[in-house]
RNA sequence: GCGGAUGUGGUGGAAUUGGUAGACACGCAAGAUUUAGGUUCUUGUGAUCAAAAAUCGUGGGGGUUCGAGUCCCCCCAUCCGCACCA
């Protein structure tokens, strides 16, 4: 019986040659239109680790591909690389090397890693970001957006990465810190790149609805909040003994009676015009930078103003001025950049007011204290008396229209995409600065230099020697290379677009885009939630309008999957552990390979930096892939973050262990032809009709939960059940765990079969309805609510053979003439109230 | 501060959407075969109780209902996002 244990090492690797084969031509994709599936997986940066979350990431990936195409769908399942960006330029800084080769070397190291874990990815489709073949197309479409007006360069205070020496979008800075560098970021006044992306505000907060029920809630949220559109009206304050006016943004026009000061934002041109004429104004307005930049929290931040010795007239009440203050309080970059000040009903306002003495009037009744910020009845403000909130804004803005000193306005939080970084690694900006022509489109391709240097500080394509001097496309004149590069969310804003046709002479084949796209399901990280994944939104709407493609979506489901997390360990010296490393003693106390005792600290994040990692490399080793895969997969919900269980681990390995014995036994009793029962046949359709479920919503613990019930039921009947039968509740056991262990699948499937077709041409086995539902139930008996007992029965029985079973198990024990009500729920319960 | 999510055994998690709470696993305990492989196989495993019976039990407290993990109200805790957004 050596034939019994399952030789995964040899098995595996039999089958992961095949699953590399795998491919769809867009010829085939195109005949086959009407039942296509394009499962993405975001694109891995090639850092050169691969990690248990990739691993998670591409098993959940991977198998709803190969359900998928079990329901018949042509798949399109590609793999890719973004593989410009920072870290590349780091390493050559560090080693002398260069990004270049540094990238390409770790490619092939992750593509080495990839392979074995069996992902049926189409490899013809690859693509790497960084390759001449991808970003020469990308200026393409930059021209393009150029040309569309969707791309301007405008001097503006921006956020500088001090570590990285480039500038930042505001997406990319998290808690004032560089997404990556973690580096405090500076506000620097400089002149940069942008994206028209609040030209589509409104479309991309619309379009949130229309994802509802297909992207996590969370998601859609983040993004609301993120483009922040809020309505409210322009008042125009006039300034007193001046022909100026200051613009100001509110929401709650409402409370306009309420005003007693305007305040400026120390950015505001009209605070920088005192500012160059006064050394006190210029002091404060530096103080207030400072503020900005330095301080972590901004809710500790004291609201600090000064008064310009300036008046504006109120729009609405006759002979009543107001100060003008400049505020350390209020952002240049939302709204106007200055706001009135109504304390009685804002917060801020309040503090302010308080601190400077000035006055508080209330508008709004309330019994509560001010500020009060809630809804009630306008007193003190002439027409709007009497009004609610809701009236008095809209009849306040009509007014203001009327009156021709006020508009309606909607104002967005979202800002610009600030797309230019003053990098090497990246795509070259196709653009040619002239002195007489101003900015002018490259002629392209433009191709990123190899020969730069990253000895001296800067940006190696500022300082190349002779890179940046050409002759300008218009006049022939010398002219200047623009030396920015693109921020590398540009690259991932449009890949999904590029594996369509990876080697076509534009950037978008649109014939196969129109078939291919929306991505059906799209699987990758939160972390994503406002940066790729509401770039590549924007990205799928310009290129729209451009004519590049016809759909207005990118992805059509989104899984944000959870992290992979392993509690850390730390020495009483304070370096962190490996937990492989930790070793336990008797007295129950850890110690590393030094024996030096160890601590547990948090369960969090696997990382490299805390050492609390395990190495997929050494468990499909020592497991074997369909082990890890089942594995990941197993427990917990995709969407969930993952405690890493290496005693559960063991449990997916003995499992699979078990299938091949079992396995085996049934191939002998196929063999032998024996007679016997066929129960097995309605239990298949019962759990193939459950386990189908369970993949349709992506629920894959349950898929396996499910699983491994039909094994364990086929294992009981083993000895009962008639060959015919048991070969039929195997084949459909292989084919509904081949998306999670395909490699033990095709072997088990070949053998008992002896199919010329592998398993992955199968098709999802046909459910029988009326086998899948079961003929007899259990129904519960309570009294009061209460469980009493239980009985099987007929499905579909009579409620009055259901009530006198109850009554029959419940006679000895409840007085039956005490019976005050019966309820009777079909295939459910039967609830006898008593007294 | 605002917004969102989550809370079920020792652990990961199920629960037909108001109808037998704890499926499926991990762990643990007892036993069997013996294994020379990180075994395998039985049985048990929410708590209280020697046990049956019973009672309690889905973060806490109320409520609706014949019946609540699920619906409503009020708290608490944890996590995440945004954060002077006018």
């Amino acid at each position: 019986m050596s034939d019994v244990i399952y030789n995964f090492r040899a098995v595996e690797k039999k089958w992961t040659k095949f699953f590399a084969q795998y491919s769809i031509s867009n010829e085939e994709l195109i005949q086959n239109q009407d039942k296509k599936a394009y499962i993405l997986e975001m694109l891995p940066y090639p850092s050169g680790s691969f990690h248990m979350g990739h691993v998670r990431n591409y098993t959940i990936g991977d198998v709803v591909a190969r359900y998928q195409k079990m329901l018949g769908f042509t798949i399109i399942h590609p793999m890719g690389w973004d593989s410009f960006g920072m870290p590349a330029e780091n390493a050559a800084m560090q080693s002398g090397g260069h990004p270049k080769t540094w990238t390409e070397a770790n490619i092939e190291d992750m593509k080495k890693q990839l392979k074995p874990l069996g992902y049926m990815y189409d490899w013809q489709r690859e693509i790497s970001t960084c390759s001449v073949e991808y970003y020469t197309q990308e200026q393409k479409i930059f021209l393009d957006f150029y040309k569309k007006g969707l791309v301007y360069r405008k001097k503006s205070y921006v956020n500088w990465d001090p570590i990285e020496q480039t500038v930042l979008a505001n997406e990319q800075v998290i808690d004032g810190k560089g997404w990556r560098s973690g580096a405090l970021v500076e506000k620097k006044m400089l002149e940069q790149w942008s994206l028209r992306i609040t030209d589509y505000a409104e479309e991309l907060l619309q379009g949130l609805k229309e994802l509802e029920g297909h992207w996590p809630d969370n998601v859609l949220k983040m993004q609301e909040n993120w483009i922040g559109k809020s309505e409210g009206a322009i008042i125009n304050f006039e300034v007193i003994n001046s022909d100026e006016k200051i613009a100001v943004f509110t929401t709650r026009p409402d409370t306009l009676f309420g005003a007693s000061f305007l305040a400026i934002s120390p950015d505001h041109e009209f605070s920088q015009r005192i500012a160059s004429k006064n050394e006190e104004f210029a002091e404060f307005i530096d103080e207030c930078k400072k503020i900005a930049t330095t301080e972590e929290s901004i809710e500790k931040a004291e609201k600090k103003g000064k008064f310009t010795g300036l008046y504006v007239k109120h729009p609405v009440v006759e002979d009543l001025q107001l100060p003008i203050y400049i505020a350390n309080f209020v952002l240049m970059d939302y709204g106007t950049g200055a706001v009135f000040g109504c304390p009685a009903h804002d917060e801020r306002d309040f503090e302010f007011a308080q601190k400077y003495n000035l006055p508080i009037k209330r508008v709004i009744d309330s019994v509560e204290d001010l500020p009060f910020t809630g809804d009630g009845k306008l007193i003190n403000s002439e027409y709007l008396d009497g009004m609610s909130v809701e009236q008095a804004k809209i009849y306040m803005i009509n007014r203001l229209q009327e009156l021709n000193i006020g508009t309606k306005k909607i104002s967005y939080r979202l800002r610009d995409w600030l797309i230019s970084r003053q990098r090497y690694w990246g795509c070259p900006i196709p653009i040619v600065h002239c002195e007489n022509c101003g900015a002018v489109p490259a002629e392209l391709p433009v191709y990123l230099p190899d020969d730069v240097s990253f000895d001296s500080k800067g940006n190696p394509l500022a300082n190349h020697p002779t890179w940046k001097f050409v002759k300008c496309p218009k006049c022939g004149n010398n002219a200047l290379r623009e030396t920015d590069t693109l921020d590398t969310f540009f690259e991932s804003s449009w890949y999904f677009l590029r594996y369509l046709c990876p080697n076509f002479n534009e950037p978008i084949d649109k014939k196969v885009a129109e078939v291919a796209m929306p991505v059906d399901l799209c699987i990758g990280g939160i972390e994503h939630a406002v940066l790729h994944l509401l770039y590549a939104r924007f990205f799928v709407l310009a290129l729209r309008d451009l004519g590049y493609i016809d759909c207005k979506v990118p992805f059509a489901n989104l899984l944000t999957q959870g992290m992979v997390c392993h509690k850390s360990y730390k020495n009483t010296e304070g370096e962190w552990v490996y937990p492989d490393e930790i070793e336990k003693l008797p007295n129950g106390k850890l110690i590393d390979k030094n024996g030096i005792e160890v601590f547990e600290c948090a369960f969090e994040k696997m990382s490299k930096s805390k050492k609390n990692v395990i190495s997929h490399q050494k468990i499909i080793d020592s497991h074997g892939v369909d082990a890890v895969r089942l594995f990941i997969v197993s427990d917990t919900p995709p969407e969930k973050d993952f405690s890493w269980n290496t005693d559960a681990l063991d449990g997916s390995w003995r499992f699979l262990n078990r299938v091949w014995k079992v396995f085996n036994k049934v191939l002998q009793k196929v063999k032998e032809n024996k007679e016997g029962a066929d129960t097995l046949i309605k239990t298949s359709h019962v759990y193939l009709k459950k386990i189908k479920e369970s993949y349709d919503d992506i629920a894959l613990n349950k898929s396996v939960a499910f699983a491994r019930e039909f094994f364990n039921e086929i294992e009981r009947n083993l000895e009962m059940e008639s060959a015919s039968s048991l070969k039929f509740a195997f084949e459909c056991f292989i084919k509904a765990i081949y998306p999670i262990t395909p490699h033990i699948a095709h072997e088990m499937f070949e053998k008992l079969t002896n199919a010329a077709d592998p398993l992955q041409n199968a098709l999802w086995p046909e459910i029988n309805e009326d086998l899948a539902t079961a003929t007899k139930v259990t129904i519960a008996v309570q009294v009061n609510g209460r469980l009493r007992g239980t009985f099987n029965i007929e499905k579909d029985t009579e409620d009055s053979v259901l009530e006198q079973t109850a009554k029959n198990i419940l006679k000895d024990s409840i007085n039956l003439e005490n019976i005050e009500k019966i309820i009777v729920v079909k295939n459910r319960i039967v609830n006898i109230v008593v007294k």
